[in-house]
DNA sequence: GTACTTGTTGAACG
DNA sequence: TCGTTCAACAAGTA
């Protein structure tokens, strides 16, 4: 589940692998991956330079040279791999006029392909209304207060994943973030203290660094650019741990359900 | 065969 | 209006 960590891992992987690298062509296999017509689609990324790629919540954006972008979800199971082999679960394939290649996997077909003018980029993420960047200097303590004054009879964890509140935070590190701030995910948040809130803050900014220096978690299909799954998975706290020992106090890892997505915590110190 | 997994959207409910 | 829950999407695992 590729999540901001994850995304951003890819994201540092596509500048080093195919940064300034021209598309010879690309091969979509699977007609619903990409916003319009594939004829079009081919024509319009065909001999284009890879001019820059970001990464806006858990989206990945790759900047052409004839002022076009391409806007990449992966959604749950979706991987880009450098010179990765064609399988089953291969939607499409960019190929480099060096030789190289990009293979995009996906067997859950949820990600997609969109192709926007560089200049429209804006634009499309605007409607999307994301929330802030909780890596970028601008999502500051403040900044986390005045964002969860808007919802003060929203659950935390609920509220964490929304992206319209802040962007990139899935299922994996708001269950993640809430356990290091020692902070229940069913604590609503007009209860929760000055010092609470800035534990919690600390926590997501600390859990998510961690992470991409770990290259992300590879709970379910995600991989890194060459394939490689990441190493955070042996950090996790509590995610996926249920019924096991909790780290800090030995309590029992209980999950719940909540906004329609498992959770997991500690009960006996997550207050 | 059934339940469950998950990012996102949109509908339905109280 | 607001917050929450559920279904849908897909396809595989337990």
């Amino acid at each position: 589940m590729p999540e901001l960590p994850e995304v951003e891992t890819i994201k540092l992987g596509l500048l080093d692998k195919v940064l300034g690298k021209e598309i010879k062509d690309v091969d979509i296999k699977e007609p619903k991956l990409v916003s319009f017509e594939v004829t079009k689609f081919k024509k319009a990324v065909s001999g284009a330079v890879i001019s820059n790629v970001r990464r806006r919540a858990k989206l990945l954006i790759l900047d052409l040279s004839n002022k076009n972008s391409v806007i990449i979800h992966l959604k749950l199971t979706g991987q880009l791999i450098y010179q990765g082999k064609e399988g089953k679960s291969t939607r499409a394939i960019f190929y480099f006029t060096d030789g190289t290649r990009l293979v995009f996997n996906d067997w859950r077909k949820f990600g997609y392909f969109k192709l926007v003018p560089t200049d429209k980029v804006e634009e499309f993420f605007q409607k999307q209304e994301f929330g802030p960047e909780p890596l970028e200097k601008n999502f500051t303590l403040e900044c986390f207060y005045k964002i969860l004054k808007k919802k003060p009879k929203s659950k935390i964890k609920p509220f964490l994943m929304d992206q319209k509140n802040i962007a990139g935070i899935g299922n994996i590190y708001s269950d993640e973030s809430l356990f290091d701030a020692g902070i229940s995910p069913l604590r609503l948040i007009k209860d929760l203290s000055e010092e609470e809130v800035k534990k919690l803050y600390k926590s997501i900014i600390k859990i998510l660094k961690e992470a991409i220096r770990y290259k992300g978690s590879s709970v379910d299909a995600y991989v890194d650019i060459e394939g490689g799954k990441g190493q955070f998975v042996p950090h996790l706290k509590v995610y996926r741990r249920t019924g096991q020992k909790c780290f800090r106090c030995g309590g029992t890892i209980k999950r719940i359900t909540l906004g329609g997505r498992g959770t997991h915590f500690c009960p006996k110190c997550q207050k």
